[in-house]
DNA sequence: AATCTATTGTTTCACTTTGAGACAATAATA
DNA sequence: TATTATTGTCTCAAAGTGAAACAATAGATT
């Protein structure tokens, strides 16, 4: 288990990644279902003695999902004494059959330094860790609860995407390298959680001067086949 | 000598704290000199083992300020390897008299969850730590040169407090409970960094409908009084 | 008391952006 | 050829913004 093993991480830090995909009109994250407990969670790790912060963040993101390249963002840090429920991780480690003196790091307290991702739903090869039965995508909208405080971790990932998604124009990342524009809207449109106007959408997009137009993408429907666009390369 | 005495810190978790005041029409934010070594670094501390990270960040604002209910936003955490420099705090540590073993935990490797503040320049009552000579304000556009990655952090923090200054509407931390139209200006200037036109600067704040107008300000000049404004409390 | 100066609060007008809808184009079907 | 569903564009009114003009006024000057 390399998780236990190892001692070359930090005591106290930890990470916490709210992986966000588009799917189905929908707007996702990836949880982790930990053996026999059925606790659902965020994946998350922890920092090597030697490794910059931001890389650990990108290492869990490419154990979970296989990705590389990926729009990462760090939010927030959560570091509140009412996180820290060492049982919480002690059930979940013995669930697996470690039992830990009461003592060792991973019972200890932890901060966690949270981050965002913003992922092509399509590409994603899903991979649980040691500790979990199952990696999987759900709705935003319908979220189970979580352990510890991570539904809050969620809600503020969600607001920091919000705010963040018109001024740095980062929709993009959640689609494919072509698009429609009726897919971009919809993604839009599960991010801020409401209906946006299709005309005013259009206009203000192409307006930006950020979109390439390429071919017309026809699906066999009987109406005008829209255009496929890419986000224009700085 | 409190810092060294006392082992209640979590190890490997700073905090640092930008705090911005406003006065004489420039931004200004604290730096801490210290002894001997003549370098400038941003007021910090560490987390006590039983203490919520925010209540942290808020009992050093304390420390150095005398200043309770303060705007304070944690806004990044940095955690670069980079700046893992232990010979700076240590020459920081000698130059005070303090001889520590090379794996004492303030000489190991730590990650900085970083705070901005906005306080009220005329309140603050300003108090050196134990390792420095002086706490005073310098002006945000000439900063001198600060130790570690100091000066990241500060330009973090600038860029954080540009961007959520008009939506979150908290320049007016920077000021005393009543202020002229003409000096929430100089502070919106002095955070962006260029001049703002009069009547649509007065014409936007009086339609945000956020501002109470009370009586004039006659400050003896031979020109129309200024009305005091207050933010409306909520 | 009348005039002057500097600054403030408000209004005006052109220009731009936005909301809401109309209209024209078109890919496949009937 | 007409129909249907959807897309891309245009129109027009409403709202917001930049730039300047105008009016008010506290104290100084004459």
């Amino acid at each position: 288990m390399t998780v236990l093993e190892t001692k070359g991480f930090l005591p106290h830090i930890a990470f916490d990644s709210v992986i966000f995909g588009f799917s189905k009109g929908k707007l996702k994250i990836l949880l982790m279902e930990y053996h026999d407990t059925g606790w659902l969670a965020l994946p998350g790790g922890f920092v090597r003695k030697n490794e910059d912060l931001d890389e650990a963040a990108k290492r869990g993101l490419k154990e979970r999902t296989g990705l590389d390249n990926i729009y990462l963002e760090q939010f927030y840090t959560f570091g509140n004494m009412a996180r820290f429920k060492p049982e919480v991780m002690q059930t979940i480690l013995e669930a697996n059959g470690f039992f830990l003196d009461p003592d060792h790091w991973m019972l200890d307290r932890f901060i966690s330094v949270s981050y965002f991702a913003l992922i092509d739903f399509e590409k994603v090869i899903l991979t649980p860790d040691e500790l979990s039965d199952s990696i999987a995508w759900y709705e935003i909208e319908n979220l189970p609860e979580l352990i510890l405080d991570h539904n809050a971790i969620v809600s503020k990932a969600l607001q920091t995407l919000r705010e963040n998604l018109e001024r740095k124009l980062i929709g993009g990342n959640l689609l494919p390298e072509r698009f429609t524009m009726n897919e971009l809207q919809q993604v839009y449109e599960a991010i801020f959680g409401q209906k946006l106007r299709r005309t005013t959408f259009q206009r203000k997009m192409l307006g930006l001067d950020i979109l390439e137009r390429h071919e017309k993408l026809y699906t066999g429907k009987s109406h005008k086949a829209p255009y496929l666009y890419s986000f224009r390369k700085v």
